[in-house]
DNA sequence: CGTCAGGTTGACGCGGGTCAAAATGAGTGG
DNA sequence: CCACTCATTTTGACCCGCGTCAACCTGACG
């Protein structure tokens, strides 16, 4: 069930059994979620985080003038809020984008494994860091990137995520996403999301179509996009954790 | 020395004596470093951490055309790289904004702290999950807001920020950055920050000037940039972390 | 075969980038 | 105290990427 998870934790660094057993033991039970239900509203009190384990789900912020942005999406392995553990609220919702399936782990088994497993709690607090990394490269990608590099940028990303997650091969992967969708990812209106669309089709980098990315020809793509996933960290670690 | 981390850290948690004196011990010497120079640089293995005592500091990334952004910025009392202890490197580059000092913390006693005080644990993973929602809020800045909207909410933050560890009144705030620098950090282009400038000191907002930032009327501030603070989770917290 | 969400395309306008030049001011040496 | 330099700030003219508005198309589903 969460074996996701363990494979996107590997990706990384090695988990001992006895360690997997103890990641095992964080979960209570499983709940399916419809599409574009809310799993966690803004500033609600947080008693248990989420673990993605299949759909597509985001995190997004309302604006003054209706709009929301969203400022990341989880992939199935991925927690949606384990951020959430210590921040005990959040600053922004989160939403199923497809429906989806969670694990629900208690903050007081987190908790625990922060008092009896101190190498997991790093794990884990890495993986809230590599979190903020793919905010601090969206961030770039807002300030610095035009709306076409923006968006292949974002269709590298979501590849490399799912592949580690076996989600995506060299062909492509399932993104179930529509274009108001991506705008709201990608600080774009739906429009523009479609004439972009339309450029990087044209160009013979990749096409997005019914929910299916397909990557033509990644290389031209991530030079095009400026695109480097070395924020992803997915290199070996060098050093225990 | 590193008071101004303690008074950041009891804004949001309590920190006992014996947990305080554990924070100090984290702590081997202090540098100083001159405007410009680069305090860590992208992908460098990392043996220790910076402890932010004294001037202006940020995080910043390098595109494609020789331009760089800056995700985030650190004033004193802020780690500016405690994520780098559990990623081992990072995927930017940090430098001194104005002069700065630094306090080491090596990495060998934050590994130990993580092993003897799982509370100290969360309070600092807490403290990177913060930087987290301040790159949320750059992000959504960048996505939705205007170039004056952003840049009055840049104020604004550092304004709250600094206020946290006594460095910000009413009246308003050093910050010694030039409108090149700001430019970075918005996502704009010094001419356009300039025009921005005006536009706020002719409304009567605010006021920068010779790295003075003078809040002439904050409430409208905030209106106009659509700004609110939760995401700096300066409440006391209502339940132990 | 009607409805409705989502996708597509065109015309037009504006916020912010670009380019260029001048003004200001802090520092430095004579 | 002045002359000179160089970073920084300021302003104007012009342009373009993306937003806005509006219409139409497509396909899934009842």
């Amino acid at each position: 069930m969460i074996d996701r998870h363990l494979t996107r934790l590997r990706a990384r660094h090695p988990v001992s059994a006895a360690e997997e057993q103890a990641i095992r033991d964080l979960f209570t039970d499983t709940r399916a979620v419809r599409a574009r239900a809310t799993l966690v509203r803004e500033d609600e009190r947080l008693t248990h985080s989420l673990l993605l384990l299949d759909g597509l789900a985001c995190r997004y912020r309302h604006l003054k003038d209706g709009s929301r942005h969203a400022v990341e999406l989880s992939v199935p392995g991925d927690f949606t809020d384990l951020h959430g553990f210590s921040l005990k609220r959040l600053d922004h919702s989160i939403s199923a984008i497809s429906d989806v399936t969670v694990a629900v782990a208690p903050h007081e088994r987190l908790r625990a494994l922060t008092e009896e497993h101190p190498r997991l709690t790093r794990l884990y607090w890495f993986s809230t860091n590599l979190d903020a990394a793919i905010h601090r490269e969206r961030a770039v990608s807002l300030a610095g990137r035009d709306a076409v590099a923006r968006t292949g940028a974002l269709f590298l990303e979501m590849g490399e995520r799912l592949r580690v997650v076996g989600l995506a091969n060299a062909a492509g992967y399932d993104l179930p996403m529509t274009q108001v969708d991506l705008g709201e990812c990608l600080g774009l209106t739906p429009v523009h999301v479609n004439r972009v669309l339309r450029s990087l089709r044209e160009e013979g980098l990749m096409r997005f179509q019914r929910g299916r990315v397909e990557l033509l020809d990644p290389a031209r793509l991530r030079a095009a996009a400026d695109w480097d996933g070395g924020y992803l960290y997915l290199e070996p670690a060098r050093e225990p954790i």
